[in-house]
DNA sequence: TTGAATGCAAAGGATTTGCAGAGGC
DNA sequence: GCCTCTGCAAATCCTTTGCATTCAA
């Protein structure tokens, strides 16, 4: 578990997602808001993808201070992505976000049994992304891999699973 | 335009769509019907990525006899994805479809603009994902990847409307 | 004949929207 | 005070499901 409230100067790189966000609202004369503000914070502290659920989960419900609706919480989602702070893509039906941190960009395994993701980063994927970009003209402005498959732990609990009915 | 009933005997390869479903369906105890040939029909002429509802457009409407249900059709596309005919992924909230050849799995361009997908095939990309699954000891199944951005005829279209806009 | 497949209508689940009231600036 | 944002409830969209009927084998 982190503190609830994260002091700024804890955080390193150069531009917090607040200030970002902050921006964004004052370019387009949107207003800041408490919503905005607690899920902006919940949100920055997601590691990996999650959905609207998730976010709305870790919200703190102690009072009615930090209420959330879910409506309220799919439309800032949404702003984020607007605004550059998150990414969004879907699956099996629902929508999930994931940082986006310009930084560091990651790829995803998923693994089919356990539903989690791994994450890791490829540099030659972003050449060979570009390389075949170029080749038929056309303009990236962002991709989506996922690898499906099966993850070494459910693999060998799978396997250990065969060996047991084997035995009967 | 296709003429609506291709001889099997000009298709090439090894196996057609008919007769893999045909095994998938005895495996199974399955039943063939007026409903699955005519599907089948019309999704292994789709080129591209297709959605439930592009197939349900393609059916040919004369007479009754043809008719197959929106229930019908979702059922059945799903049966093709277990069959190993399809492939299935997500965008924009809705279900695609794909043909699932062996030979040639393309992987996409998706344009923002003209929602137009460019299939493009790379075995250095696959060779690249085996890479990593390894160094994680994941078991690969399957991935999708799609590269959004700007075609070349949109990013033209959209460039011309600016210089436009610039004289004004 | 027998049980699988269909079509209908209705349910389901995630996400969005209309609108009256709340609340930034 | 003005205009945006919120929360509520209801709507929307795609997809799935229950069930009586049809139909392939």
């Amino acid at each position: 578990m982190q503190s609830p409230i994260p002091s700024p100067e804890n955080i390193p790189g150069s531009r917090r997602p607040q200030e970002r966000f902050g921006d964004y609202l004052q370019s387009r004369q949107m207003r800041n808001t408490r919503q905005r503000e607690f899920l902006l914070e919940v949100v920055s502290k997601q590691v990996g993808p999650f959905d609207a659920d998730q976010s709305i989960e870790r919200l703190p419900i102690r009072g009615k201070d930090n209420h959330v609706s879910r409506p309220t919480v799919y439309r800032t989602l949404n702003e984020f992505v607007d605004a550059g702070l998150l990414r969004k893509f879907e699956l099996n039906g629902r929508s999930l976000y994931q940082q986006e941190s310009g930084e560091e960009y990651h790829d995803h395994m998923y693994c089919v049994e356990c539903k989690q993701f791994m994450a890791f980063e490829s540099q030659t994927l972003v050449e060979l992304r570009n390389q075949v970009a170029a080749k038929h003209q056309f303009q990236v402005q962002s991709h989506r891999l996922i690898v499906n498959g099966i993850c070494n732990d459910c693999r060998l609990l799978k396997r250990r699973k065969r060996r047991r009915v084997d035995l009967i």
